[in-house]
Order: structure tokens, then C-alpha cells, then sequence
DNA sequence: CTTCTTATTGCAAATGATTTGCACTTGCAA
DNA sequence: TTGCAAGTGCAAATCATTTGCAATAAGAAG
């Protein structure tokens, strides 16, 4: 059952009042659609595959407007590319499997926890964080 | 005393068997002096107050050269512009204060223990790691 | 000190990702 | 169904960074 998701993109941005065009409707689907963190470009990709003749900057447009009303979050990873993902319910962080280019979520409370008392101690209070830990397989094989 | 430097970027250099021309001179004492982690329009300017005249492209080159031979780290933080400190002798991430734009390091041997620990739970092994907590100073005034 | 080789530089043009101006289209509230 | 602001396509602009090329200069060897 792929469709577990409590509410999809489209209903949160009729909430927020942006309009729903067939363009949208198509990148808001392949969002939705994606378990990886893809970029404009493969993002654009996938959209041609259902409707071709979206330009590019529509996508690039349409992804700003949906950041600017946090239904998505933006990543910024080592390959300096602007990455997306439907925003999240929980809170996490990321390892990028650096030979495979592979983005794979996580999450410790304990490391949360951490972060936390280290800002403190140091005066601060955290406003956002990023951890990315760029990693690769354990050799079993 | 500004100068407890153990080692001096020009002495790396030389090591590394690179030439040591006037502009590079001038770029590697800007960051030898450099307590911040500024980008390449930055360092630009601070090498034009010491000596005009070096192009921009050369800073790049440069940057690009020390980063190759390690030693020099890079880092893209949320303003999505590379910037670049003088190889630290010890690890450390990064507080960036949103307010002030200030990079502040920090370093914390349990949260570093605890990555670890969870990159091997996941069947993974750390290349290398970014944790950037963007931070403001706690209300006190 | 001169000579030679090759790394380095300056400049301008190229690149690649992302944004923007403008005229045209379309969602959707009234 | 109409009106208009929001959205779109397209091409040109922008911004950071890189690159080709001809000229220069470091530094090793003599």
C-alpha cells in the first residue's frame, strides 16, 4: 500500500491557497510518488513522463512556492544541488551513501538531545539543524 | 601574539611542492589570518586591500588547489556559497549563528562516539560527516 | 647569473544551476 | 461567465564558478 500518506501535497496546498494547475498536479503527484530526495532536474524528468511540455522553470517556480509554504524541504547535499522531499512529519537526518549517491533517512533522539546541550552550553539556542553523515557499506561481501 | 601558529600555510605549501608566487603569498597569509570562514569574494577582497590586482579566477584556483592537497577545508553552509578555513588540526563542526551570520566551531567527542555507533547499526561505515547547528545567542538582555 | 621547463596567472568567454521579465493563459471566487 | 490575480512558457539574465589560451614567472639545473 503505497497511498498510507495521512494527507497528500495537493490538499495541503489548496490549505494554503495556492492554485491548482495541471502542471502542479503532476509535480505534486511525482513528490509524492518519490521516496528519494531528487533534484529539479530528475524531478522535471519524472514529471515529462506523465505530461510532457512542463517547463523547467515551472518546476523550479513551483518548488520555491511549495518551500515558501514548508510542504517541502530543501537539501542542500555535498553535490551542490538543490534537493527536495515532501516536508516530513518527523524530524531527521541523513546518511548519503557516497558511492551510490543513495540518501537514506535517520533519526536519534539521543543526538537531538546533544545538540541541544551543546548549544546551551555554549549560550545558544538551536534554530535548525543539518547532520549528514556520508557513508558507504560495511564490507561483508 | 597572532603568530602561535604551529605551522604556516606558506610551509605546507612548500611541502606540497607547490610554487609560491606573489598572489599566493598574499592568499595564504589572508588566511593564515583569517579567524572566520569567508568565500572566495571575500578573500578577494582582503588580498585586493593587501596587494590589487590578483584576479578573482586565481583565488579560485588557488582555493581549489589548497583544498586538493588538503590543505584547506571547504564548506557550504545554507548561503549556498563555498567557504574556506585553513585545515584544522582537530575535527570540529560548526554553529552558525542566523542572526549574525558568525561561524562559531565546536566540537563534541560523545555526539561524534554516537554517529559512529549509529552509521554501524545502519551497516555503514563514516566517510566524513557535516553537522552544521544554525543557532541563535539565548535571550538575556 | 642564465637557461629551461612547466606551474601559475590574467583575461575573457564558457558553463551550469537557478531566476526573472514579459506577454499570454488559466484557476477559481464572485 | 466574467474578471483578475496567480501561474506558465520562453528566452534572456544572473550568479558563482570554471576553463582555454597566450603571456609570465618560480625554481631546478647548470
Amino acid at each position: 500500500m503505497t497511498k498510507a500518506k495521512h494527507e497528500t501535497l495537493i490538499d495541503r496546498c489548496r490549505e494554503s491557497g495556492l492554485r491548482i494547475t495541471g502542471q502542479r498536479r503532476v509535480i505534486l503527484e511525482v513528490l509524492d510518488a518519490a521516496s528519494d530526495h531528487p533534484d529539479v532536474e530528475e524531478l522535471h524528468r519524472r514529471v515529462g513522463e506523465i505530461e510532457p511540455g512542463v517547463n523547467i522553470a515551472t518546476v523550479y517556480r513551483t518548488m520555491n512556492k511549495l518551500a515558501e509554504h514548508d510542504l517541502i524541504e530543501r537539501h542542500m547535499f555535498d553535490d551542490g544541488r538543490l534537493r527536495y522531499e515532501p516536508a516530513p512529519e518527523e524530524h531527521h537526518d541523513h546518511f548519503i551513501d557516497v558511492e551510490t549517491g543513495e540518501v537514506i533517512e535517520f533519526m536519534s533522539d539521543e543526538i537531538e538531545r546533544l545538540q541541544e546541550e551543546i548549544a546551551r552550553q555554549h549560550g545558544f539556542e538551536i534554530v535548525s539543524h543539518k547532520l549528514e553523515l556520508y557513508v558507504k557499506r560495511r564490507k561483508t561481501d
